[in-house]
DNA sequence: CGATATTGTATGCCTCGCTCACAAATTTAT
DNA sequence: ATAAATTTGTGAGCGAGGCATACAATATCG
């Protein structure tokens, strides 16, 4: 489930060593795996997790709230949300102030995914902090911030 | 050819935002979606231009090799390399030790689309350092090492 | 009212990433 | 030297995410 383990010398590039983006693609991608395998069993990813998370908080969002908040296109939340409702996690319903917007809202056997997703969730946040004191901690978060949050501020 | 732009209040949550790895996801995106911006003409990914770079400057490396530096399986760098030949800008060759393995090799064509996009990197370079400090870029990629490093070292 | 913007949707295309299975070659063990 | 295990590339298939484009319905603003 995972990439080959690198035990034998490896290609390097100095040009590549220290370019930020890289070092970005590669976490987010550690990250990702190692989600994948705690999160296994509920067969869900770590966008889908956020997004029922959202939802659950903000009762009665929109899909196109979603695609802001995450940055995705609206035609991309869409695939999720479908992907969601149609395991039964989540609900379509109508909005009844706009009747172009659709309310969502989680589902019991959403509810009940996501009470488990939430221990999960902080083994996940624990294996990254393993690596990090308190400071370094809010610090990487707080760096990574500015990237994504400059990104909005553009406009 | 990108994401919404938030002007309007959006939904947030408690719950997510201290979360390490959601800020990973969407700076991860942020970046990518400045990449396909810049190197539009170019038609390249982020994946696809490391694994050039890999390529150029080890001369003779196999598939495999580039799996384990990039954490791919070996079965996702077949389909990159095969986009790349596809387009002739790298070119497979045959190993004279080993029989197995095959030697990948930057074409004049791809030489000639890593000069232009090496220039292009310093531009997406530019853009991330616009938000930090030297030492603050620094220590970002410092941490950042961390997560995808100590996902070797486990082995 | 009319023009403009927002929301959801459908379609289609592409990249990445994985599993599983297989064959050929190489290395290691017996 | 022969047998066993490992490495390498490949093929087929599956799914998620991400995008553009286009359309219809609804809201909002001038």
């Amino acid at each position: 489930m995972n990439a080959p383990l690198p035990l034998t010398e490896v290609p390097t590039s100095a040009s590549i060593d220290h370019v930020l983006d890289l070092h970005l693609r590669l976490a987010q991608g550690a990250v990702q795996r190692r989600f994948s395998d705690i999160f296994s069993d509920l067969g869900i990813t770590q966008t889908q997790l956020t997004t029922m998370i959202l939802i659950q908080e903000n009762a009665g969002t929109s899909q196109s709230d979603i695609g802001r908040t995450l940055q995705m296109d609206r035609a991309t939340v869409m695939g999720i949300i479908n992907r969601l409702e149609g395991r039964g996690l989540i609900q379509r319903g109508q909005s009844p102030t706009d009747k172009r917007r659709q309310t969502l809202a989680i589902t019991e056997a959403g509810a009940a995914m996501l009470s488990i997703a939430r221990e999960r969730s902080t083994e996940l946040g624990n294996w990254l902090k393993e690596r990090f004191s308190d400071a370094e901690f809010h610090m990487l978060a707080a760096l990574l911030k500015r990237i994504h949050e400059v990104d909005i501020k553009a406009f």
